[in-house]
DNA sequence: GTCTATACCATGATAGAC
DNA sequence: GTCTATCATGGTATAGAC
């Protein structure tokens, strides 16, 4: 028993180290981006040193992996958590909502999109793919449900909604309005799920 | 006359090489960004020795802003080359119209949305800041008349309007699309348009 | 056994000699 | 104009302290 529960303590407490390097290079990585994101910084928010960094995770590229694949199922799990009797549309709108308020939090790194080295790197890695899969399953589902009932436009393909959707999660308007420190975090989230269903056209 | 006219040539020369190197910066900086995109390689893609382009431009930085002016001044050339009696909303529309072509032609780089190290040394540049200024104005007041007209969504403040439209053409699902490999360049246009426009809902 | 300090090596921006 | 050096940075590996 004593070695099982010292086994399990250290095991705890490697997590928690752990734990807190994931979190200090999500910031990281929000702030900087992955190629301005270097592993002396991660470590010096996480409290430690980079040597003991690369005991915990192999290289640079593995963090930023680990980090993604987290924020992923984090993404899965608030739409399984959403009540299902809620409208498909609703729940696409709340994944939004979700995903911006993190980033105003300073939490969210931009996706991938922009070429950095990480993406191919991304694409090659199973755990990742297999989330980003499951995802877009779920999320391509809600949007064939959502355009049968009317409320998304049937004459867009359903991967043109998810992308756009995705996309609009790293929309860099997000910067542009905080930059003009006109409006409150509520304010530019909602300005921006408006805009991305509605357009700029509004609904009239 | 002998010897104004070889500087004439000499400088017809320097500026045709230039010209080259400010088209290799701008190329580089669309595929790989500011960051990982490396001088030798504009010299190679330029054709000459890095300590060469040196000879030209003082820096990385100087580079990279050369290119920037210029696209902003092709914007803001694009829009004064529009008929007049366009609609203001047209003649958004053709703007983002006209940047993501550029895009898909890899031509355009992304405007310093993502934190780069450029961001900060732009807003440093008067230059570049004039020019951002007066396209600003230029875009208010197209947003201010259509939103008069009753095309834009008046409930929008117009700034929200001019930065949603200014993240549309550094739109990460232009790649995801090109991506799939589903859509030509044209689709991929005309989608991101309808969305950015009329939203993921439509007009209904 | 886990962290710290330091060493190593490649890359990439810049400067100077021809 | 090119070629070659310099210098800083940053990812990674090792060696020793507790």
């Amino acid at each position: 028993m004593g070695i099982l529960a010292r086994l399990t303590v250290r095991q705890q407490q490697q997590k928690v180290r752990e734990d807190a390097i994931l979190d200090a290079t999500r910031v990281m990585l929000a702030k900087k981006g992955y190629d301005l994101m270097t592993v002396d910084e991660v470590a010096a928010e996480a409290g430690i040193a980079k040597a003991s960094l690369y005991k915990h995770f192999s290289s640079k590229e593995s963090l930023a992996a680990a980090v993604m694949i987290h924020l992923l199922d984090q993404a899965i799990a608030f739409l399984e958590s959403l009540p299902p009797e809620l409208a498909p549309v609703d729940k696409m709108r709340g994944l939004l909502r979700w995903a911006l308020d993190l980033r105003l939090d300073g939490g969210l790194p931009l996706l991938p999109s922009t070429s950095s080295t990480l993406q191919s790197n991304l694409l090659a890695n199973r755990d990742y793919v297999k989330r980003i899969l499951a995802l877009n399953e779920r999320m391509l589902d809600l949007v064939k449900a959502a355009q049968a009932q009317g409320v998304l436009d049937p004459g867009l393909p359903p991967d043109v909604v998810v992308f756009s959707l995705y996309a609009r999660t790293c929309d860099p308007a997000v910067e542009y309005l905080q930059m003009s420190g006109r409006y409150t975090h509520q304010q530019v989230t909602e300005y921006l799920v408006k805009v991305a269903f509605a357009g700029l056209q509004g609904t009239r």
